[in-house]
DNA sequence: TGACTAATTAACAATATAGTTTATTACATG
DNA sequence: CATGTAATAAACTATATTGTTAATTAGTCA
């Protein structure tokens, strides 16, 4: 059984673009809050805070190195996303088989 | 490339576990809004909106048919968010490939 | 027409989210 | 120790979200 708890905290923190660019950028590799940051036009404390909504989620890890604070992007919490949403990939596969006979009986009255 | 502010509204969409519970509900059939309310403890306005906000992002259809409005679900939709996702299940299947690999040799020198 | 039903709109309250600026903490290093 | 850097915390503002109740709209049908 899927979570709702953990379903919402993971699409809420999916809901923010600057959140997905944070994810995107993670992908490349690690990287620190002054580094997630550069690209943004917001203050630090702004990116420093989707930076934890991130972490609750699951979505991120972060670690201690000195003064910085490194994160690392943790997939495998996509894993709940992708199950979630693949619950309804029959219904809407099924639906597409529909409208494509359709479209082809269309198309064989044409020939 | 995938549209941010689409992403956006399915994200937020999802994100309460109201929506999903009713996305859920009309996986098994088209049905009014008196009908998506009965099983929720919230008014009939509060669960209007909800629909609302599942229209705006495009996962259902309402209709008219006299006083009734009937919703469908647009199981399609959600292949925005599949594709979105799934961007990332190289790297988190590459990541569960290391660790499955740490975990054999480990048991291998416990053999 | 009048009563009933389905659903939305309006007006409002409480809370959450997203951002700001300023101050503070924690660590490194000359 | 003094200075600089990375990051967070605090305090605050503006706006969005989620819910309420009461009123209204739109349609059916006896």
């Amino acid at each position: 059984m899927i979570d709702d708890a953990k379903l919402d905290a993971l699409f809420s923190a999916l809901a923010h673009p600057t959140r997905r660019a944070i994810l995107a950028r993670l992908a490349e590799g690690t990287a620190t809050v002054n580094t997630l940051a550069e690209p943004f036009q917001m203050s630090l404390p702004a990116v420093s805070k989707h930076i934890h909504v991130l972490e609750a989620a699951g979505l991120i890890k972060r670690e201690k190195d000195a003064q910085f604070r490194p994160c690392t992007l943790q997939p495998e919490a996509l894993e709940a996303v992708s199950n979630w949403t693949e619950q309804y990939r029959p219904i809407w596969e099924a639906r597409f088989d529909v409208m494509e006979t359709l479209l082809n009986a269309k198309k064989d009255r044409q020939q």
